[in-house]
DNA sequence: ATTGTTATTGCAAGCGGTTGCAATTCGGGT
DNA sequence: ACCCGAATTGCAACCGCTTGCAATAACAAT
């Protein structure tokens, strides 16, 4: 190979580029899916493949000149390593499958939003499974093999824990968003769903409410759980009673409507719903419904606090879950640089007060 | 290598299964992220590992018994092609990437998961790539090219027609969802807007609607462009006259507030919304801000049909994109089953009508 | 100048599949 | 039994990048 000139490393980044397109035009003439690979810049700059590796790879072994030259070569030629091949070396795909339920929910869509923006910036892609209703997670796992991910984040949807460790043994990352599994030893990203109920429930009480309902989400979800047993706990510690509660089958608007049509028959006067979708839906039927008002008749406090809450027709009271903390630690998680000491990550909750809880004296709401 | 007895490649898969197991485990053992590989399987099975291959490509030359044996063994196994590692050799990572803008609307929240759905339908898996408020299109081009993806479908989001080019030019498929480009020989799906626009006059007008105005969206999408326009050509036609019109630049529920409060200015008597969310924005407007009644004095078109339009509180009459039939095309043109003749894919669309068009003299809603 | 160290670089063997081509096997016809 | 063409199968060379190891270059010390 006496590959001419260049390799004498002059300055002229001119020349550089000229060649640059040169060759992109004669490979791509020759093959239009074809682009530049290491082995074109290496020949064009006459060293050897390994030093582009080594220039792409910060731990590598080589000289700050030659890799400030191959990294400027390959930015005016447009070369950037295949990702695809790399992983077949390296066995790090660089990618997390993101497995989601219905986005139906807009909080979900707003974690798909967040998740997959902060893992681009941290360096990965995510590959998006979303499952059909009733579809389940374990249905999805031959696929993240076949594209050897390097973490899985389940987001919302239940999973078999067997199926979680096996995958967990296997040298891949999953991290359960929004969801914990009792016994596995899953790290898993959550708010403190217990407290949030508690501050639901003491903000009831403090604005005089006697009755309360809950109006219950999925039976399988651990998030469900936890706020029906903050929900329940709170009650009892101050003694009040507790007026009633309706299971749910998806978490739904309907199934919010539906729940505070049920309820009202214990005849509440304030309703806690699990999440915010549902709450809207109960104030649907609320004033649709029953002719009822909220929150004169029935105050009602959501959890999530998605966008819609703050619309003026609902202007619901929620418990807002700090999403953007929340997707931080993900990523953590994810990329690893947090100790894997911390299993479990529970940020804490916060409870905004809109129009839906104003105190009964208050003014009215039309 | 005396790999012993099972060469002779007995039938019984009862024998095959266990050995599987065992295999699984040694492996396991060794490395924890390994999983079986082709060789695996054949070592196993005493063939080679070009049989493995061609057990799972439908085109290859191989005889049924074998294709069979491969498929039962490698079911039992647990074997799955890795796609990483094939698609290095078949330069097919039958991966497309999505592009998207911001989850926030619903509809493309829906469009997300129908699409990645159905994409996985056909065998592909979705990379997907949400773009910050204000992040171009092009500026994920250099992600894409290093997982070399078959295809990008781009919903929604404005994208430079030079670049685009380029990268249809390279041999990748670019498919715009929702979205066209005026010059460009870009395969597209979308609805006709232009006649949805159409026949919310027409709606309007047949009710009685005399003042039309209408809410624009985002000035440099197609789809704000064509229903604006089919808006005002419908008028035009009826030589009824145009009341006003509001821009805004982010298609959102506060923009459709704001329009809506702009618009009143012109006292109309109808406004058509260049989308859902907006509409719901301006109906929250009208009522709250400006204390008038929908649809009594200002009857209110949106466009898309999300779930919210059906909600009791908006009951919003509004064109229907026919979602499923645009997924199915954007699929197609994905996996090329169509022939490349039909470029741009337009579906027809409907209107819904809900309270929020209510003839005058019909019921009031309170 | 000579030798020892260390920092750079190139070589070549993978990673897990695919595929053109040659070798082998299998039927069938005579 | 023998030969021929078609159907199967194995071999080996990639796909584009990484990396252990050996070779070379660079530089300091004696």
């Amino acid at each position: 190979m006496h590959c001419d000139s260049n390799a004498s490393g002059v300055n002229a980044t001119e020349s550089v580029t000229y060649r640059a397109v040169e060759k992109v035009m004669t490979n791509g003439s020759k093959d239009p899916k074809q682009v530049l690979t290491a082995r074109d810049v290496a020949q064009l700059m006459g060293v050897s493949t390994s030093m582009i590796s080594r220039a792409f790879n910060p731990e590598a072994s080589i000289s700050p000149t030659m890799r400030k030259r191959i990294m400027e070569a390959s930015a005016a030629l447009g070369y950037r390593p295949n990702v695809i091949a790399r992983s077949l070396s390296t066995r790090s795909s660089k990618i997390v499958a993101i497995i989601v339920g219905t986005l139906e929910n807009p909080f979900y869509a707003q974690v798909l939003e967040k998740l997959s923006r902060e893992l681009q910036l941290a360096g990965y892609q995510s590959l998006l499974f979303s499952l059909a209703p009733g579809q389940d997670v374990d249905s999805q796992l031959p696929f993240l093999v076949q594209y050897n991910v390097d973490a899985v984040v389940i987001v919302s949807a239940s999973i078999s824990s067997g199926i979680a460790n096996d995958w967990t043994r296997s040298g891949r990352k999953v991290i359960l968003f929004n969801r914990t599994l009792p016994d596995a030893s899953i790290p898993s990203v959550c708010c403190d769903n217990f407290t949030g109920a508690k501050l639901a429930v003491d903000h009831f009480v403090e604005r005089g409410r006697r009755r309360l309902a809950f109006a219950a989400g999925r039976r399988d979800t651990s998030t469900n759980a936890e706020r029906e047993l903050g929900f329940i706990s709170r009650l009892a510690e101050l003694g009040k009673p507790f007026a009633a509660k309706a299971d749910n089958p998806h978490c739904s608007f309907q199934d919010g409507y539906n729940a505070a049509l049920k309820l009202a028959a214990h005849k509440p006067d304030a309703i806690f719903f699990a999440n915010d979708v549902m709450a809207l839906g109960g104030i649907e039927a609320i004033r649709k419904e029953l002719g009822l008002n909220v929150p004169d008749d029935i105050a009602v406090i959501g959890f999530d606090d998605i966008p819609m809450a703050a619309w003026p027709t609902y202007s619901l009271t929620t418990i807002r879950q700090p999403l953007d903390a929340m997707v931080e630690s993900a990523v953590d998680l994810v990329s690893d640089q947090s100790g894997v000491d911390e299993l479990r990550v529970v940020h804490p909750v916060q409870l905004v007060e809109r129009a839906s809880t104003k105190a009964t004296s208050d003014e009215k709401v039309p």
